[in-house]
DNA sequence: CTGAAAGCGCTAACAC
DNA sequence: GTGTTAGCGCTTTCAG
C-alpha cells in the first residue's frame, strides 16, 4: 500500500499538493496535477480511510446492531438501511448479536443480553461511529440497552424503555384491523384467531386490532374464538382443531407458519379452503405464496422500516439536539387464494 | 469522547503510563495504576480503535462482500463467518452489493458488476482490511472480481476464474447422487427430475449426480425424464405436468420451491404424495418443513461454509504465501414425509 | 500555486 | 517505574 508521501516523492511535490490534487481541495497547476495523478496511478494508491478519519475526527459511519441476522425480518431491514446510508455517503458497521444462537428464543430480560449489547456498543463507539441503529428480532420493549450513550440511537422494529429514544415500527393493530375487516367484508361473521403467545407485543396489538374491527362492525367478541399458539406451524394446527368445531368460517392466524398449520388441519378435516374456510396469515413470508391455496396475508414493509431508521438517525447526527421521533408504518393486505366469500350461515 | 491525554492530565502521569496501564504492557506501580484506572472510569474513556489501528498498521479486520444479503443462503453464511471471526478476535466489515436489486436476477457477465465489486473492494482496502471473503448468491464462476488484490481473498459459495483463489462450496453432485440413491432404495425405478435452467452450475452438477446414481444402479437414463424449470414454483408445477404422464413414481426437484409446484400439480391430478408419488426437493428452506406432506430435501451447511471460509482466510492472513485451498462440504438428506416406498410397477 | 509544519489518538522505543 | 519523543497517513492552516 503506497502513501501520499511516496506519491509526493515520485512526483516531486509536497504531500500537501498531493492531498490537494487527490481531494480537489485547491487549485493546482494542470501540469503538476497530471504528474501527481500519474504517480498515484503507477503506485496503485489506495487512500487510507483510517488515517483520514483520525485526522478529520469524523468517520461518516453508523453502527447497526442486529439481534439476529438470520431472523426472517432482519436481512430486508438491513438491506433498507444499507441502501439509504449508501445514498447518503455513509458507511456502516454491522454488529450481529446472535441472540438466538446464544440464548435460544427466550432471550429477553437477561443480564447476558446487557453484557452483549454493552460490548457491541462499546466496540462501535471505539470505531467512532456517529450513530447506532438497534434492529430488533421482534417488536417489543428493549430494556437492556445501557443509558447514556453519547451518540444518537434509533430503535428499529422495537422500542426502548427510554422514551427519549426514537423508534421505527409498523402498525400491528391497524394491520390486524384491516385483515379482520377484510374478512368481515367477505361475509364472515365468526372469525377464529390463531394468536401468538400472550406475552408478545405482536399478539396484544393484533388482538386489539381484531377486537376493534368486530366492535366497529357491531359483532360480538367471543374469547373462545381466540386460541393461543407459539408461532410454530404445529401450534397453528392444534389451535385450529379447537376452532373448527365452533363453526368459524374464517381463521386469522397471526403468522404465516401457523396459518400453514391451520390449512393442514382444515385439509385433514375436509374443510376446503377457501370455499368452506377462509384462512389469513401475517408477515408475507416467502412460503406464504407457495402454500396451496396461496395464502392471504399481511405484508410488513421491512425494507422501508430500515430506510426510515437511517433517515432519522442521519438527521439526528447532522441535527442534534435529539428530539425523539417515532415513525409507524402501515402494512398492506396481500389478497391471495386462501380467503373468499362466506357462503354459509355461521352456526 | 476523552483521550489518554486527558486521562494522563487528570491522573498526573504521562500518556505512556496511561497506555501501559490500559494495555497492561508494562509494570506499573499499583498506586498509579489505580489512579489511572479511576481517571479513565471517571472520564468514561473509550479507546479510539481508529488511532490504534493507524499506529499499529493492523486492523484485525476482514471484509465480507455479499452479492445479496436478502438471498436465502446468505444470512446463514454471514452468521457462520461472524461467529468464527469473533472467536478469533477479528472484526468484519460487510459490503452488500445488492446485485439482485441493482440488476435483477440475471446479473452475471455485466460490466456494472465489475464496477460495483471494484468499488466495494477498494473501499474495503481503504479501510485496511486484511482479507476478503466474497459470498456468492449462488454457486458459479465469478469472473468480475479484479485481479491483483494485494490481500488474501476467499470465495464462498462460488469460485473464481482465477484458479489461485481458494473457495469453499458444497458437493452438489454428491447431494443429488445421494438423494437419487435414496429414492432408488425406496424402490423407485422411474425418477423424474425437475431441474433448474441449464446454464446453472447447480443444475449441471446435480444432474450429473442423478445420472451417476442411475448408472451405478444399472438403470437406464431417459432424457425425457428431465424437465427444466427456472427455480420458481410455477415452473415446478409445469414441469411436473409433463413428467407425470410418463409414469414416474418419484420426482426430484432441484429446489424446494419447484418441489412445492410439483406437489401442487400432484394434488391437482390426484397423485397422492408419497403413496403414489414421492417428491424430493433441495435446499431445506424453511418452507420445506411446512409443506403438506413435509418435504424430503437436501440440507446445505451454509453456516459451516461460512465458518470454513473465514478459517481459510485467517490462516492465509497469518500464514502467507497464498496456497490455494479448496474445501467442499457434504450435504445431508433430510428425510420427511414426501417420500416413501414405491408400491407400483413403473410403466 | 506550492510547501512546511502541526496534529488527530495512540503505541513503542528509549531515556532517565 | 515513568516520561519524552517519534511517527502511523492524512488534512489543513499559513507562509512564501
Amino acid at each position: 500500500m503506497s502513501t501520499i508521501k511516496e506519491i509526493a516523492c515520485r512526483a516531486n511535490v509536497s504531500i500537501a499538493t498531493v492531498s490537494n490534487v487527490l481531494n480537489n481541495t485547491a487549485q493546482v497547476k494542470e501540469e503538476t496535477r497530471v504528474r501527481v495523478q500519474n504517480a498515484a496511478k503507477e503506485l496503485e494508491y489506495t487512500p487510507n480511510i483510517i488515517a483520514k478519519n483520525l485526522k478529520n475526527k469524523k468517520t461518516h459511519t453508523i453502527g447497526v446492531i442486529t439481534e439476529d441476522i438470520t431472523a426472517f425480518n432482519t436481512p430486508a431491514i438491513v438491506d433498507g438501511i444499507d441502501e439509504f446510508r449508501d445514498e447518503n455517503g455513509y458507511h456502516f458497521i454491522l454488529s450481529n448479536l446472535r441472540l438466538v444462537k446464544h440464548f435460544g428464543h427466550d432471550f429477553d430480560h437477561r443480564n447476558e443480553c446487557f453484557n452483549l449489547v454493552n460490548i457491541a456498543i462499546n466496540t462501535l463507539l471505539s470505531k467512532q461511529v456517529e450513530g447506532i441503529i438497534y434492529v430488533g428480532h421482534h417488536y417489543r420493549c428493549i430494556n437492556f440497552v445501557p443509558a447514556g450513550i453519547p451518540i444518537p440511537l434509533v430503535f428499529c422494529y422495537c422500542f426502548s424503555n427510554d422514551p427519549s429514544r426514537p423508534f421505527v415500527y409498523y402498525d400491528d393493530e391497524q394491520a390486524a384491523f384491516d385483515m379482520t375487516e377484510y374478512l368481515i367484508s367477505l361475509g364472515h361473521r365468526k372469525i377464529g384467531v390463531v394468536a401468538g403467545p400472550l406475552n408478545s407485543t405482536h399478539t396484544l396489538n393484533r388482538l386489539r386490532g381484531y377486537e376493534k374491527a368486530l366492535y366497529r362492525n357491531k359483532m360480538l367478541y367471543s374469547p373462545d374464538l381466540i386460541q393461543y399458539g407459539d408461532w410454530d406451524e404445529q401450534s397453528g394446527y392444534e389451535c385450529t382443531a379447537s376452532l373448527l368445531p365452533q363453526g368459524v368460517t374464517a381463521i386469522f392466524a397471526m403468522n404465516d407458519l401457523m396459518a400453514g398449520g391451520t390449512m393442514e388441519k382444515a385439509r385433514e378435516l375436509n374443510y376446503s379452503v377457501p370455499e368452506r374456510l377462509s384462512v389469513a396469515g401475517f408477515d408475507n413470508r416467502e412460503c406464504s405464496s407457495f402454500y396451496t391455496p396461496q395464502l392471504t396475508t399481511v405484508s410488513v414493509p421491512f425494507y422501508e422500516i430500515g430506510r426510515e431508521s437511517v433517515k432519522i438517525l442521519l438527521s439526528l447526527i447532522s441535527n442534534p439536539p435529539y428530539q425523539p421521533k417515532t415513525v409507524k408504518f402501515t402494512c398492506s393486505i396481500v389478497k391471495r387464494e386462501s380467503t373468499g366469500i362466506c357462503f354459509q350461515e355461521s352456526v
